[in-house]
DNA sequence: CTTCTCACA
DNA sequence: TGTGAGTA
């Protein structure tokens, strides 16, 4: 498929995915006329890396850890150096407190709700 | 429609 | 990290 539909199947827009494609995140093959191709799964692949990001990832740690996630039940250990394995211990810490952060932010919006409900109930009465 | 680069928030 | 404009 070419890029606008990669795009239009991944809700990722066609200059993001090009920027990806930059960072070393994903790669095309090429058309005689230039154009971009993609495999089908590139549409999980790309998925997968919105969610990495949208979780705080950088693309320079994603770009590292990719390819081990490409093969998760075959892991080949002279990947896992011994710096990839510290900044991703970093990362899941990052991840552990940006989940506590938005579990502490969402019971806030909860009881919030709540309490304003609670008060819309009494009015009717 | 696609490509690319440059500038910028 | 991500976008917009201008080009070809």
């Amino acid at each position: 498929m070419r890029i606008g539909e990669l795009s239009e199947r991944t809700g990722v827009s066609r200059r993001l995915l090009r920027y990806y494609e930059e960072q070393s995140l994903i790669v095309s093959e090429r058309c005689a006329n230039g154009y971009r191709r993609y495999d089908e799964r590139f549409v999980d692949r790309v998925l997968q890396i919105r969610g990495l990001l949208d979780a705080g990832l950088p693309t320079r740690i994603i770009k590292q850890i990719l390819p081990c996630l490409d093969k998760p039940r075959h892991i080949v250990f002279s990947d896992a150096t011994p710096e990839m394995l510290a900044t991703l211990e970093g990362e899941l810490d990052r991840m552990n407190g940006r989940i506590a952060c938005l579990t502490q932010n969402r019971d806030a919006i909860a009881s919030y709700l709540e309490e304003v409900r609670a008060r819309a109930r009494e009015d009717a009465a």
